[in-house]
DNA sequence: GCAAGGTC
């Protein structure tokens, strides 16, 4: 490491606790590294820094190196974290840890060590630190541990900026704020505190396992992974005890200047049969139905705003029918081809300092998108002013496209790209224009109201370069306010209500999203982890969660009912903050999860042998317990000769027959009947019908 | 081997 002596220095400096003044990057007096937390940024800053910049490669890495003399600028990058909390000690509770290179406890970050030892060399050239790293709070952590372990904090700044823009990178290399920790401090305790839970949590269970079988099977939990997990199990519960009702729908056939339509009952669905038989022959009797209102809406509708990574990962699955994680990877892969800009994004907000006319320029050099590029220039007038959306990012603009041009792109990388670019040229572009047609009619003698509507795009605007939202239009005859208009028929169709949609993948990442678990670069990972554990499994339909699943959700609610909760992330948000403001200490944090987790690890063991026959039953690793009865299910005994799941559908299967008898005249039998040939009966309660209620109906026979 | 968080 540097030594120095430099008095000069030291008086600029000061203590690197008390200090507060701001200092430009070229008032230093010896070399400086500069530390940027991706290759394509640390090209941004040294670009902004000096035009003469010297591109030098160590391996296959590149970093640049400024000579400004006296002065030797060199700016490197991490790759992420180059740091992971480790330990030695085996078993829990484990409270044991430090910070080692992830390279060499991480076979999958084998890549981060060329990175490290690049900034390790020059860490020992330089005299002063620069933390140019994203300025939140993971940045500050990746960046100082750098220093600390290669540096000298004692001679080390922070860089703030919001985007690496030309002139923000300048000016905030002008201006170096002095190390943050209290940035620093909270992001080691976010660490620490996702690392001690998991970590334990996961032993816990794989213990349990382990000392009921001796055998070893990978299980984990934690903070976000759980109550995703939990998400997943209520939503299949709920399905599988899902018992379809009867309901009707009131459709009246009507005629006007010889156009025929449909208007729907304003209370529909009806619930009784009978009520729905009651309207339809009242309505009958009367020969017409008299318009009451008829209006006609114009609605201009704003463009989409550009995307950031869920909303991509949204359209991509509705649109192109790929997973989450197929779209980030690929979204990663043409960041990395300079096809688009920094994908795990939280941002709806373009930077204003983007130059959008020359990309729209490099843009319509690509074929496709030529006659749409010269069609918004047409449309617009070449005011290009994009719209935005409320989501922002601390680091990253909104995902646009760079103007470069595709070259060897696979099918699906085409088509996501295609999709960001037509978002992009959609957010400069005029509003939509639809009109949407509403009329109600009245039964004179009853009352009974009935509604019809159209929608027609009058001007498409924006959707004629992202068709994906464009309605499909429908047309009513035009009405008048008093007019009668002769009924054809009246139509009674009975349904029956649906049960809440199977998930999708993508589902599952707008609920973590809701819910702010997890972020823009974990979601999609954390839900391909539940698979990799074998919680979930993939069915044509949908997420289907495995009896594995359900048994981690049922033993981590009993003993660590924190964990199954996204309470847990909004307590830890609120402690980090504490220590980022200086409320609370880390340690203090620390200590506190500590005794939390000792508490509940006594609760755990006390009952860890059940734990572990549950949880390996579940797996089918043991077998000599008494299960429930019904057939191909092997979940132990809750109540009488039934599991929990299947005693819960027992009761459900009897309760909601009195509903369903209020609603149709329909015998048990009947009843058990039509839910054994219905699709949308939940499994469990199928279960029941046929193992039980059915053959019970038999033997009475 | 186990988390969640960065990024190749």
């Amino acid at each position: 490491m540097y030594k120095h002596s430099d008095r000069v220095d030291m008086e600029l400096l000061g203590s690197h606790k008390t200090r507060a003044t701001k200092v430009s990057i070229w008032a230093l007096t010896g070399p400086v590294l500069v530390i940027a937390e991706k290759p394509k940024a640390a090209r941004k800053i040294a670009e902004a820094l000096s035009h003469k910049l010297i591109t030098r490669k160590y391996g296959k890495i590149p970093y640049f190196e400024i000579r400004s003399s006296p002065l030797v600028v060199y700016v490197a990058s991490t790759a992420g974290h180059l740091y992971t909390l480790h330990t030695e000690l085996k078993g829990y509770p484990v409270f044991e840890y430090k910070w080692v290179p992830a390279h060499v406890v991480e076979e999958e970050k084998k890549y981060t060590r060329q990175y490290l030892e690049l900034l390790s060399k020059l860490a020992r050239e330089c005299k002063y630190y620069v933390n140019a790293c994203d300025y939140d709070i993971e940045g500050s952590v990746i960046g100082y541990l750098v220093i600390k372990f290669h540096g000298d904090e004692n001679r080390a700044f922070r860089a703030k900026f919001s985007s690496l823009v030309h002139d923000e990178l300048k000016k905030s290399f002008e201006s170096l704020a002095p190390l943050d920790y209290d940035m620093v401090e909270s992001g080691l305790c976010r660490h620490e505190l996702d690392w001690i839970w998991g970590i334990n949590v996961s032993r816990a269970l794989m213990s349990a396992i382990y000392q009921a079988t001796g055998k070893k099977v990978i299980l984990s939990a934690g903070r976000v992974q759980t109550p995703t997990l939990k998400y997943v199990a209520d939503r299949e519960i709920e399905r599988g005890l899902f018992t379809p009702l009867p309901q009707y729908t009131i459709k009246v056939k009507l005629k006007k200047a010889g156009i025929d339509f449909t208007a729907e009952f304003t209370e529909n669905p009806v619930p009784e049969a009978d009520r729905a038989s009651r309207i339809k022959s009242s309505v009958l009797r009367e020969k017409h139905l008299v318009v009451s209102d008829y209006t006609v809406e114009r609605r201009e509708i704003s463009p989409l705003p550009p995307f950031n990574l869920s909303d991509l990962q949204y359209e991509a699955s509705r649109i192109l029918g790929f997973s989450p994680m197929k779209t980030q990877k690929i979204a990663e892969e043409l960041y990395l081809e300079a096809l688009i800009s920094y994908p795990r994004t939280n941002s709806q907000k373009l930077p204003p300092s983007l130059n959008y006319r020359e990309i729209l320029h490099k843009l319509s050099d690509i074929y496709k998108y030529g006659a749409l590029v010269s069609q918004l220039l047409r449309e617009t007038k070449g005011i290009l002013r994009p719209v935005e959306g409320e989501k922002e990012d601390p680091a990253h603009p909104a995902i646009y496209p760079t103007g470069n041009t595709p070259r060897n792109l696979t099918r699906d990388q085409w088509a996501l790209y295609d999709l960001i670019v037509r978002r992009f040229i959609a957010v400069f572009a005029p509003k939509a224009v639809i009109s949407y047609t509403r009329a109600t009619l009245v039964a004179p003698l009853t009352s009974y109201r009935f509604t019809c509507s159209g929608i027609t795009v009058e001007y498409p605007g924006w959707l004629a370069y992202y068709p994906f939202h464009a309605p499909s239009s429908k047309t009513i005859p035009h009405l008048t306010r008093g007019e009668r208009v002769e009924i054809l028929s009246v139509i009674v169709r009975e349904s029956y209500t649906k049960p809440p949609p199977k998930l999708k993948k993508v589902d599952i990442l707008k609920w973590m999203e809701s819910v702010e678990v997890g972020t823009e670069a974990t979601r999609a990972p954390i839900i391909e982890k539940l698979f990799e554990r074998k919680y979930l499994e993939n069915t044509k339909s949908g997420v289907k969660i495995t009896d594995l699943g359900l048994g981690v959700v049922e033993v981590i609610t009993g003993f660590f009912p924190e964990l199954t909760s996204v309470d847990l992330t909004r307590a830890f948000e609120k402690l980090v903050n504490e220590v980022k403001t200086g409320v609370k200490k880390r340690e203090h944090v620390i200590e506190e999860a500590k005794s939390v987790l000792k508490r509940l690890m006594e609760g755990f063991n006390k009952h860890i042998s059940d734990i572990g026959v549950l949880l390996s039953s579940r797996l089918g690793i043991v077998d000599n317990y008494p299960k429930c009865s019904v057939p191909g299910c092997r979940r132990e005994i809750y109540v009488n000769t039934l599991c929990r799941y299947h005693y819960e559908a027992y009761k459900k299967l009897r309760e909601a027959y009195n509903e369903w008898s209020r609603r149709k005249n329909t015998s048990y039998e009947e009843y058990l009947r039509k839910l054994k040939e219905m699709n949308s009966t939940g499994a469990l309660i199928r279960d029941v019908i046929e193992h039980f209620e059915l053959k019970a109906l038999r033997e009475k026979q």
